[in-house]
DNA sequence: AATGTAGTCAACCGCAGGCAT
DNA sequence: CATGCCTGCGGTTGACTACAT
């Protein structure tokens, strides 16, 4: 990355370098985040001396300069996360990203368009997809039954104890609805993409795992993995529930699934549900 | 070996939301 | 309350690389 970038026809607008970073500017900014931490990001130029934007600054450092990125090809078994993340929320590449230690939003970003904005993807995930899907209809009518019995049927908005926060899924014509409350320690997709093995316990959560996204990526890496008995779930992959764009919207909005994910990342509990 | 094509990656742009003034 | 600034996000673009013909 080293001497004049070639692209980007403009190198310099109303004072701001633009294009590819030299190793320089890097140092400059890595000195800089070091010093004064992440944020601020307009004040860097002026810091520094670097005649990039703040928006360029943030961009470089979370792309790329990031100490805790992981470098290297996407896994097979992020790659299902990211399926699986895709289905349930649509391209909201951040909030995907938060799932994925070390990976970015760009990153998934790209990759996604790559591998499957044409259709395509590996025959891996094809298998991983049918076998999750097989089983979530399995747990589907098991729980349509058990709700039943119970006389459980939510239609309920609101709900019980103040405390306990409670997610309904409403309106999910073909779904049915659920209820689903703190109880359940989600566990971690950091751990899911760091190679974790934490399938019994996961079966454990099968209950809660009736349209529990996080759940359901790590149990999809399972069935990727090989393993293949994890007891699921509530996913919405795209091509069984149509518009994966739509629904993804839809079910980012029900869920509000940013502190989950970070909950989980740092290896808390969950505090959705 | 040369050329064409597809894949990958890094960076930019515009927009929206949040926050401070 | 209105306004402006900052930050973050998603979409898009362009250069580079690998592979196929």
């Amino acid at each position: 990355m080293e001497g004049e970038p070639l692209g980007w026809g403009r190198q310099e607008v109303d004072g701001w370098r633009k294009g590819p970073w030299t190793s320089q500017e890097d140092k400059l900014l890595v000195e800089h985040v070091r010093q004064h931490g992440e944020g601020r990001w307009n004040s860097v130029s002026k810091v520094t001396g670097l005649k990039r934007s703040g928006k360029s600054c943030r961009l470089r450092w979370v792309n790329y300069l990031r100490p805790d990125l992981k470098r290297g090809k996407i896994t097979p078994q992020e790659e299902s996360i990211i399926v699986q993340l895709h289905a349930l929320w649509g391209n909201r590449w951040s909030t995907i990203a938060r799932s994925l230690p070390g990976r970015t939003d760009n990153e998934i970003k790209n990759y996604w368009r790559t591998h499957f904005k044409k259709g395509k993807p590996s025959k891996n995930i094809e298998r991983a997809r049918a076998r999750f899907l097989k089983q979530r209809q399995e747990m589907q009518s098991q729980k349509q039954q058990q709700l039943l019995q119970m006389g459980h049927v939510v239609a309920k908005d609101e709900n019980e104890d103040g405390g306990a926060r409670t997610v309904t899924a409403a309106d999910d014509d073909d779904r049915g609805s659920a209820v689903i409350d703190d109880a359940c320690a989600a566990p971690a997709v950091a751990e899911a993409a760091a190679g974790g093995h934490h399938h019994e316990d996961l079966i454990m959560h099968d209950a809660m795992d009736f349209m529990c996204p996080m759940s359901c990526a790590l149990l999809l890496h399972c069935a990727v993995q090989g393993g293949g008995t994890g007891s699921c779930c509530g996913s919405t992959a795209s091509d069984e529930y149509g518009s994966s764009e739509e629904d993804g919207a839809t079910w980012g909005s029900l869920w509000n699934l940013d502190g989950v994910v970070d909950d989980a990342a740092g290896g808390g509990p969950c505090t959705l549900w």
